[in-house]
DNA sequence: TATGCCCAAATTGTATACAATCATCGCATT
DNA sequence: AATGCGATGATTGTATACAATTTGGGCATA
């Protein structure tokens, strides 16, 4: 029933649906997904996605999730396809839904993407920010203190790409906060699948730095300390090429186009 | 069964969903919508939304565009919230689904976001460029000349938003070009409700210049005249807040949270 | 004539039944 | 033992029935 069995450097246990508390309820989608329950759904599954409760790869059948969460099968669709539209899942036509398994070129790419927009939201946001924001954020950044402490790696993964999120937030530009929400779910797939270090020392520093930087209004220089720390977390990612175990024979001799 | 009439500058008379003829069948979408039904339907409304048949505020009925492409509610739902989710049609629960109405300030962010994407865009576009892409761009210029001389707006229009899709395409990042089609599309419905100046010679002269900074590998060149492109593009918008006539008095008195 | 209420029609929300497709295993064949 | 084939079970694709909700109009009332 578990599928996936994750060769990521955390100590992150693929989970079946199953074993899915139904707690998480969120839902500020409500513009795309029209039942509630239809966005409980989603804000669970994604939710555990980025906790990487469920990694790359995991099976995700429509009605063992229905069954989880008493929904019908259309109610489990629509949430599918919300996050097959968010790139976090992927449908193979009559094959169902899995966890998506970003490529690395996939991974370079959303990295590529997110050192374009976010130099620019975080200068924005320093340039926005008002005292309630920094003390969000720097509520925020204990939070994530906290759970690295206490050797909870997931959930400091989860909070980190949150803390990013808050940002494109404060900065006010609705647009490009979606997008980035979009692009911090996707590094989460890839920190799952290629992350290499586990230093997450460098990474607290540098989101502290980003906060003094925002609160004093420093547009420039928030914007640097985000390029740089964009950087840092790239350069954890170890993007060597693997077999990826079931594409198998075919790309390794690679004559059959 | 007309509902919107609409009262942009050009002579786009809004038709009803009935209308449509079912002829356009693209469908490069099926990473997320499974079907190759709701393939075509996503396709054949997007196409007409991007035209200007389907103007702003149009309902969307299930049945209706049931009836015309000859499926069911199912299939058609599936392509509604695929539309929902690129922010092309806004959907009220329990009220069905409606070609989106930008506000001005959603004007204001889709061309924020544009003109910090699409620079870089075009300077990586000018950095890869092949002399096929160059060939394929060359082309597209004449049909959009030609639309224009042919007095077909509408077309002109859809051409030129499919352009700047192209230059995206060809600096071959992916998650970028997606990122544009759906900032070119929200383009096409702020045009539908904001444009104010029919002057479409610059528009073009543009693109020329583009295509020749482009083809000579010139990427700072590009960028910098994608970076005024997008400003005359913006510079042709009337943003002026206006009553918005179905907001109504709600907003006007205002009070009221 | 203006206002408010209630009912009917239209439309969407949801569950479910059935069809189509795919995966898996066993069996026969070589 | 390895390969190929076919049947079976599991899962998704699609249509449709029914429930819930909204909309619009007619009628009574002030």
């Amino acid at each position: 029933m578990l599928l996936w069995s994750a060769e990521c450097v955390g100590g992150a246990v693929p989970v079946s649906i199953t074993d899915l508390g139904v707690n998480e309820a969120e839902g500020q989608d409500a513009r795309v997904l029209r039942g509630a329950r239809s966005s409980r759904i989603h804000a669970a599954l994604l939710d555990a996605i980025l906790d990487h409760r469920l990694t790359p790869g995991t099976r995700l059948p429509e009605d063992e999730i229905g069954t989880v969460f008493q929904a019908s099968r259309t109610i489990v669709r629509a949430a599918l396809q919300a996050l097959a539209h968010e790139r976090v899942v992927v449908i193979l036509p009559n094959r169902g839904a899995h966890v998506a398994k970003p490529t690395v070129e996939e991974a370079r790419q959303v990295f590529e993407a997110r050192s374009l927009l976010e130099p620019r939201i975080a200068a924005l946001a320093a340039s926005r920010a008002e005292p309630a924001d920094i003390a969000r954020l720097r509520a925020h950044h204990s939070e994530e203190e906290a759970a690295v402490h206490a050797g909870d790696q997931r959930r400091a993964i989860a909070l980190s790409a949150r803390f990013h999120n808050m940002i494109a937030e404060i900065a006010g530009q609705e647009i490009l906060a979606e997008f980035l929400r979009e692009l911090t779910s996707r590094s989460s797939l890839v920190v799952a699948l290629y992350w290499r270090r586990r230093d997450a020392t460098c990474e607290r520093h540098a989101h502290h730095e980003l906060i003094d930087a925002i609160a004093a209004g420093q547009s420039e220089r928030a914007a640097d300390l985000m390029r740089s720390h964009l950087v840092d977390l790239f350069s954890g990612l170890d993007l060597r090429e693997r077999p990826a175990k079931d594409v198998g024979l075919a790309a390794l001799l690679g004559t059959t186009k």
